[in-house]
DNA sequence: TCCAAAACTATACGCTTGCATAAATACTAT
DNA sequence: ATAGTATTTATGCAAGCGTATAGTTTTGGA
């Protein structure tokens, strides 16, 4: 009664680091980079503001976790789309393509933490690297499935396609998030799919994977 | 000798408005948004604070009128590289592309204030209509572009190779305006080219404009 | 059972931000 | 020459920022 101070249960490193770069993510994905305060994180993490500094050395350091969490996932959403599909190198490939501008990777939310990001690409390093080695995982990611379509190309051929087609995700993947309500549902797919192909060669469009996968439907970019 | 106030010369509103809009963009464009205050975007325009309340209705304001600005000059500088060619369709578009791919429209300046600018695009209506503005200003002068090209296409598929065209550029733009180093000189407007051309079914890259303009050379983005 | 270590809270400090207000200056019209 | 007005400076304020620091609570092992 003499001055009701907040109970609390302790939860441990993990929890609380996940749970911060979480209440992070979110915030910055809902009203963006300035929303994301101390102050707002530890808030809608459920704990006081100091507690990020007892698992941080800084701001900045959470922030530099939360971006590499939020960059890893969104190549990883790309890849989970094709780990069940076997039949066949341009399924594979169409199917990584079309994962690419559906929800949840096109999404606006996930957008909106992109672009939080990006501008502190080109005054923090270490930032940098993050975008660095995201851009490249992803593209070799995509390299690794032109390898494998049954057709000849050399070593610098590869990595123009790679450049290029990588280029046609990216446009459109911002394109379709930034203004959602400029295209049909599923035209960005398509577009994707005929524009890869017609680089490549290919028919791409011809196996256009089904729109819905077994899951009904993914919301929510944000929640872990 | 009481007290020395600084010196000042009355310049107008046009002049200070324009000052103040190409300070915030410069400060922009180098440290991102948030070292553009008030304080700082004044002290390079060589006022003090409080004459950005006098020209704008608040630093809100200001910053539309930049992304104004900015983006109207980015699309301005991709067409400015064609105004003066006339031989065929086809080196026009080449010559869009290829503008789009060099400074200094491709530049890291140049997306450093895209993209400081694009997380405001999801919360101020006003931004997002500026952007989406641009957005179809700019793709509307690429199918024009690509109408006027010697093949025959729908409308429907007109637009659908205006959106690939879009955003193959808009990818290849980001990329090698985040990372520059990552590609070699000249890389990318080829490959932008190639895919292009792949996707309209032409050889653009046989058009490939002279890597210089009569220009000896566009150093700044940030410079009115 | 109790105690030491870790987890967590609470508070305050120095700094910066955008903005309001009031005073001073430079120019223009007469 | 001078008065008037728009332009510009100067100053202060309330709010919010990240961070440092000290104190309190929980927890698990001796």
């Amino acid at each position: 009664m003499t001055e009701d101070r907040r109970k609390f249960i302790r939860q441990g490193e993990e929890a609380r680091r996940e749970a911060l770069i979480a209440a992070a993510l979110s915030l910055m994905a809902e009203s963006g980079p300035e929303a994301a305060t101390v102050r707002a994180i530890a808030d809608r993490a459920g704990v006081t503001a100091g507690l990020i500094r007892h698992y941080f050395d800084g701001k900045d350091e959470l922030m530099l976790a939360a971006y590499g969490r939020i960059m890893g996932r969104m190549t990883e959403n790309s890849l989970a789309a094709i780990a069940h599909v076997g039949d066949g190198a341009e399924a594979r490939l169409a199917g990584f393509v079309a994962a690419s501008l559906r929800p949840p990777v096109m999404d606006p939310d996930a957008m909106g933490l992109w672009a939080g990001f990006l501008h502190l690409v080109r005054r923090d390093a270490r930032i940098r690297a993050v975008h660095r080695a995201t851009y490249l995982e992803y593209r070799d990611q995509l390299q690794r499935l032109i390898a494998a379509l049954p057709r000849q190309a050399d070593a610098r051929q590869l990595r123009a396609d790679a450049i290029a087609c990588n280029g046609v995700i990216d446009g459109l993947w911002l394109e379709g998030s930034a203004l959602p309500d400029a295209f049909d549902e599923g035209e960005l797919v398509t577009i994707g799919l005929q524009a890869v192909g017609a680089i490549l060669g290919l028919d791409l469009a011809a196996h256009l994977p089904p729109p819905f996968t077994d899951e009904p439907a993914p919301p929510e970019t944000r929640t872990e």
